[in-house]
DNA sequence: AAATTATGTGCAATCGTTTGCGCATAACAT
DNA sequence: ATGTTATGCGCAAACGATTGCACATAATTT
């Protein structure tokens, strides 16, 4: 069903059914019910590649691209439905690829967006990238873009992160209300900017509360693997941890998990933070205190970014920051 | 950058450029190479919306149609995950919509997919769904349908489901075989088919071990809240439950949770099995034994069935019905 | 009755590609 | 010198839609 086809039915010419589907004045009513009548009768369709080559010149094609490290972890679940949400009530689909954390995949599914001439990419950079050819070649070509929670620093694009320092030292604060004294951080590696941020809400909390940072209870450690390998050994230091903070829930359960085998008393002998607040942190026994960390909000205002940058109530060349407030979510204090 | 742009930059027609680009031997080599040459330089990407419009008439887009219920929800990422993974692969893309359980944007979407002549469409029905009509359009215009996980019995159409019926027998067999004899179910009501293959996998595991079923023992409950409400009734029962199986992690979790509570050892008094095999399952304490559900392997046999569908390997009207295997995972049986 | 204005349609170009067909020019055989 | 074949390239139509412009015909004004 074309409007071809609906030409050649009723002997009028395209031109002629596209104005009468618009509802063009210029067509006469009886021709214009006529033609819709048809055409909703064929439940005729229109063709979006077609419209989509029309205006490609002017008006830019309401598709965005979105890569994701993941769907299987919580928080980038959450912020791809942030942004599926808030892309469908614009009026906008979304194209939505997978990185594997794997810079090739990453940079193919870039060369594809371009080809297929999304109006926009929002993206969390896999791990593994290191350069950015891709990201500023999209840049080069007009293709506005979002970062979300990892960032890119070298780039001058938008960005939408949560407040990772703030989050960090509200929780390091509350473990040192709590009690503790002996506070180790698991973090990732500090190239992302996210490590960083975090690392440093870890440290002020200790100087704003007179505590001295102990490098020995700084850990490069991001996973459950990692956490249940390392932990046994903090544990049995001269002066044990009496507290964890973790950049993550996977890593926070790990430290759990370690501790109790080792037969401590969670919250009782040591206290443990996680970041994100996924499935999990109510899961375990005792549930996890945690950073929450809002995907769904992130993903929103990745969309509100983008479509500004892509209608232009942004200018094309601004890079928009924008932060997330995280929340302190106290849990397992009692049972 | 389009060919007209490196035709005029170099004299010839856009015939010649498009032929010189495919490699066509019908070019002389100096031209052929002089574009290949000016096209590298200048970065040229062919315009895909065109290519697809092109195309359209005989071979169809290579773009699959995913509908997903949730993204948040560990099967549901993992299903997608093999989807993605199989799709790209295999050179088809993706463009992915959740239908947030609610009928009224499944059909939103399934309009979409039209418009934008995706090849075919692979989607779990949304909870709401009670009638067919925006699926039932989609194969009167001949988009090939694939349902995994929550199908559609009511239409005649290829289906990727997991075993449902085995695996719940191999499950609740296991409990029977570690000494439970009055095991609790709580699942879904009975519409979806899912719900009738696995409580007939628990009745059937009953009778072969010739235990009786007791209606009293059967709920309608999957998920945690509700099973927070439901189990500490059931545990005051004259002949409370020495075993449960409930139909998701998620519902398992708020069984232990409860259980727990009121200070019920887990597994010697009480045993619990779950079905998915989610994050979840290795947090809580003791670990949750559980029904693996492959969500990456659903999502991979769901693409290939597409593709078939899509290509023609598989004639146009079959309706090909998939099972992939589950696996029960023991857990917990000892700290 | 002639000139003007509405009113309703169709033609054709356009978006960026692909591809069947035809037309040159050159090389070969007769 | 004429006919045949090969080689290299361009024209134009097609995919499905939109839209400025021209052109009818009818209704109005002068």
């Amino acid at each position: 069903m074309t409007m071809k086809d609906i030409a050649r039915q009723l002997g009028v010419s395209v031109a002629t059914v596209s104005r009468a589907l618009s509802d063009s004045p210029s067509i006469s009513r009886e021709r214009r019910e006529a033609i819709q009548a048809y055409a909703r009768e064929h439940n005729y369709m229109p063709n979006a590649i077609a419209e989509q080559l029309r205006h490609s010149r002017n008006s830019p094609v309401k598709v965005i691209g979105v890569i994701v490290p993941e769907f299987v972890h919580y928080y980038f679940a959450s912020v791809l439905t942030g942004i599926e949400d808030e892309a469908t009530a614009r009026g906008y689909r979304i194209v939505v690829a997978r990185s594997a954390e794997s810079y090739d995949r990453e940079r193919d599914i870039c060369a594809r967006f371009m080809q297929s001439k999304v109006c926009g990419v929002i993206v969390s950079q896999a791990k593994d990238t290191v350069q950015y050819d891709h990201f500023e070649r999209l840049q080069a070509t007009g293709v506005p873009l979002v970062f979300y929670d990892r960032i890119c620093p070298a780039l001058n694009a938008s960005r939408v992160v949560v407040d990772d320092y703030m989050g960090t030292l509200k929780a390091v604060s509350y473990l040192i209300e709590r009690g503790c004294r002996r506070i180790a951080y698991y973090g990732t590696d500090m190239n992302m900017e996210i490590a960083k941020n975090r690392y440093n809400g870890y440290k002020d909390a200790l100087y704003k509360n007179g505590l001295s940072l102990d490098e020995t209870l700084v850990q490069v450690c991001d996973n459950r693997a990692d956490a249940e390998r390392i932990t046994p050994r903090m544990m049995r230091m001269a002066e044990r941890p009496d507290g964890f903070f973790a950049v993550n829930d996977d890593t926070a359960l790990g430290i759990l998990n370690s501790v109790q085998r080792l037969h401590f008393v969670v919250p009782d002998e040591v206290q443990i933070c996680g970041f994100t607040n996924d499935w999990r942190a109510t899961s375990c026994e005792p549930m996890l205190t945690t950073v929450e960390q809002r995907g769904m909000e992130v993903g929103r205002q990745a969309v509100d970014v983008l479509i500004g940058l892509v209608e232009g109530s942004l200018p094309a060349d601004h890079a928009e920051k924008r932060v997330v407030k995280t929340n302190l979510i106290v849990r397992g204090t009692t049972r």
